[in-house]
DNA sequence: CAGTGGTCTAGACCACATG
DNA sequence: ATGTGGTCTAGACCACTGG
């Protein structure tokens, strides 16, 4: 019995809730799925806040009075949904699931954030000059090997990593990228510093995919949770091609409107 | 040994390779994975042709030299990512994946498809009027309880299904709905019937989630599998809201593009 | 009825992260 | 050194489907 209150509160298995709890086989729903429901739901209820870890697998599974393996069955659905995420050798953590609104203009994200009240944060990866790949070439409608910027970020709602971003630029057009980029993290400051106050949207491309292991660990997932993947092309009031931007959201987190 | 040829091409465990295999317990990925490339393998080069049932689980685990377990989790990847479709009682069988392209205008779908050279089906559920429910109501701009027109289809390429399309109408616009509708299963058709050239797109809204049991089943997935959700709203050349149209997409089946 | 996939048990070893 | 999650084994019973 080691249930009860710790005196760190930030220590594994520090959780209410997972006592006394009955799972009956021979019901109708699997008992995976009946303790999909209840984690799930002790998660709503707020009573296993974003951050928090779970007691260990072994522990849980003995207080939930199933196999080690039914349980991760349950785990396993959650984490695919977003809920939870798992680190090796560490632990499994409550994911909380901001549930943001994108428009049109995916610049624009941080704003339909902050319109929802979040607490928008970015994460800078790299930001590097290098010549254009034929893939970034093509896009950006520029020659093989001309000279490219590339940004690649981590935006997060409330603390949480939702979005990674990876930018591409012609830098001919944007010579003084790192110098404006540096004061606020902000690529329309950069356009603006060289005179593109408006640029337009020239297409707009969303499929679906699996996070890959990178992305699952920027953005704080399992690896092979479903994502979204987009990828834009913007234009400035001449037609140039400015950026060419990707994008790997969660797939449960965003709602893209047009 | 009953691997060889049968005589019914179409019976169960009807499928070259499988043989001869060794996985490494001892190797960098794990072995279901390697079993998950290996399956995988199979299906892009065209040795397991769509629609093909694969040998039982049973003799498959026993074949590949594994656990029944360790094969089902190589399996179960392979299920998300819409490569496989499982039948309880049945077994298990080849999907293929047709990456449709999709324009702006969702009611393009099947010109889409076409211009892919991709043969398309359409297989209507249900056609029937009834009184708009309150989000019926609201979508379409119609007090609550005025006659609507709900319609259900499943549009496959190729033999595949792979979009299930939910379409509600108000019914007081088109009243000859279901004449002019089952002359081609073309709600274009009912709507140039009705005096209505040219419509609009007047909201598209794109998010992700997880196939119900009734859409994987009409899908032919295993439910959980994650899927698009598509909502969409057309008006006529007055503003009138002429149609709300959702969708339930197979996640790595699409690319939308506006 | 026989065969299938879906579920579940009771163990075990490993790589990994942390203290 | 300890505890964690990731993997794997060798069985078992069930519900469902089809002939």
């Amino acid at each position: 019995m080691n249930t009860s209150l710790r005196s760190q509160p930030a220590r594994s298995g520090d959780v209410s809730g997972f006592d006394g709890l009955v799972f009956r086989p021979r019901s109708d729903t699997p008992i995976w799925q009946q303790i999909y429901d209840y984690i799930l739901a002790l998660i709503d209820s707020g009573c296993l806040r974003a951050g928090s870890q779970l007691p260990g697998e072994i522990h849980l599974a003995e207080k939930l009075g199933v196999t080690r393996i039914t349980l991760r069955r349950a785990l396993q659905q959650l984490q695919q949904e977003g809920h939870l995420t798992s680190r090796k050798g560490v632990g499994v953590f409550v994911r909380s699931l901001p549930s943001a609104l994108v428009v049109r203009d995916g610049s624009r994200f941080a704003e339909s954030l902050r319109a929802d009240g979040k607490a928008v944060g970015t994460q800078t990866l790299f930001l590097e000059r290098e010549p254009a790949d034929p893939e970034m070439a093509a896009e950006l409608r520029l020659q093989a090997g001309a000279p490219a910027i590339r940004l690649r970020r981590v935006r997060s709602a409330d603390g949480q990593p939702i979005y990674i971003s990876t930018k591409v630029f012609p830098a001919d057009l944007l010579p003084d990228f790192e110098v404006v980029y540096s004061r606020r993290q902000s690529v329309t400051d950069v356009f603006v510093a060289h005179g593109i106050q408006k640029y337009r949207r020239v297409e707009t491309r969303i499929s679906g995919g699996f996070a890959t292991a990178e992305e699952a660990q920027l953005l704080q997932l399992t690896p092979g949770t479903p994502v979204f993947r987009t990828s834009s092309i913007n234009a400035d009031a001449s037609g140039n091609r400015i950026e060419w931007a990707r994008g790997c959201w969660l797939l449960t987190s965003v709602d893209f409107i047009f």
